[in-house]
DNA sequence: TAGGCCATCTGGTCCT
DNA sequence: AGGACCAGATGGCCTA
């Protein structure tokens, strides 16, 4: 069942088509289909003659069918015979073949929308650099492994173990990556990774929440052997920058991740901050369409609310420290559900 | 330049 | 029969 619509042009060289596809805009995403095989037949002859391809197929394999007869005009072969491979029969198959890549096109691309939305709702979204496929799932994996042990644990967890588990397995570039995007301090994030003591970098509320330190939430399942430590390097960006534990560096202290990723501010917890990008276009078909990148706050750190928002309408959370778990999980669970 | 990532083609299999 | 789905192959682009 063909869904979407097609046009004629498919028919050109695929792989000087396809190459362009993918980097069209949404726009120019129209699925095309090669011309009908009637027509493309229609064309090749006369071009006056309009059939359809099972009616002229039909005609020419019985051409062909009563060309196979022996000298005595009996058939060759009797019941069911091998049909013939005709000019018409290799114009078929090649018409359908073409379909079928006509289809399997539209199959992928409506995958890799679904994954483009896939990233713009786990942390770390940028157009300009995305994840690749394989890092979007794994971020994805961690990430609801990860919410999913804040509502079952009910606490709101240390923003070090938080990124350290959403970064369990994902490539090294990816976890510079989120690193970046949430703006922690190298340093401190690889103390956290060799297992070191980071005391000095955590949030002054870590005492208060001690559940997520505990060993047996600090690893999302399918990690617990990984090493990270191993694999860690230093960071590409902002890993000169003091922790915004300690200080606000000039660059650091600015509200937007200046990298690939520009989302703008949400206070989370006055530690790092929210950012929503594009909400009327997410919202449209996102109710948590949200991007979420932490950013120093600019304020004095513990402010208050976990979740400090620029419009309370967009992020209906209140994991504030005094909240209960059971009103989080409520409220998270009519955000997903929505 | 090797390796990762990606889009596409292709043939096979399963399902309706 | 035909469409959906899948996995292997292939070639291009990009980056460390």
């Amino acid at each position: 069942m063909l869904k979407l619509p097609f046009d004629e042009s498919v028919v050109m060289p695929e792989s000087q088509m396809c190459r362009k596809f993918s980097r069209e805009s949404e726009e120019q995403k129209q699925i095309k289909k090669p011309e009908s095989f009637s027509k493309q037949i229609a064309l090749r002859g006369k071009g006056i003659k309009r059939v359809t391809a099972g009616e002229d197929t039909e005609k020419e394999e019985e051409e062909d069918d009563r060309e196979e007869e022996d000298e005595n005009g009996l058939p060759k072969r009797r019941g069911l015979r091998k049909k013939k491979t005709t000019k018409m029969r290799v114009e078929r198959v090649k018409f359908r073949r073409q379909e079928a890549n006509a289809r399997e096109r539209s199959r992928m691309h409506g995958l890799n929308d679904a994954l483009d939305n896939l990233r713009k709702v786990v942390p770390c979204y940028s157009k300009t650099q995305k994840l690749s496929k394989i890092e979007t799932l794994r971020l994805a994996k961690n990430y609801i492994w990860a919410l999913s042990e804040i509502l079952r644990i009910g606490k709101r967890p240390d923003l070090l173990t938080f990124v350290q588990n959403l970064c369990k397995g994902l490539s090294q570039t990816t976890t510079n990556l989120v690193a970046g995007c949430l703006q922690l301090n190298a340093r401190s994030f690889l103390m956290g990774q060799t297992g070191e003591t980071a005391l000095h970098t955590r949030s002054p509320y870590s005492s208060f929440y001690p559940a997520y330190h505990s060993p047996e939430l600090s690893t999302p399942p399918g990690h617990g052997t990984l090493d990270n430590s191993k694999s860690m390097k230093p960071y590409n960006y902002c890993s000169a920058y003091e922790s915004f534990y300690e200080s606000t560096s000039p660059e650091c202290a600015s509200p937007q991740f200046e990298g690939p990723l520009s989302p703008p501010p949400i206070n989370y917890n006055g530690i790092f901050s929210l950012k929503q990008e594009e909400a009327l276009d997410y919202g449209k078909n996102y109710n948590y369409g949200m991007h979420y990148c932490a950013v120093p706050p600019r304020g004095p750190l513990g402010q208050g609310s976990m979740f400090r928002l620029p419009t309370e309408n967009h992020f209906p959370y209140d994991l504030h420290l005094r909240s209960q778990s059971l009103t989080m999980q409520d409220e998270l669970n009519a955000v997903f559900h929505n």
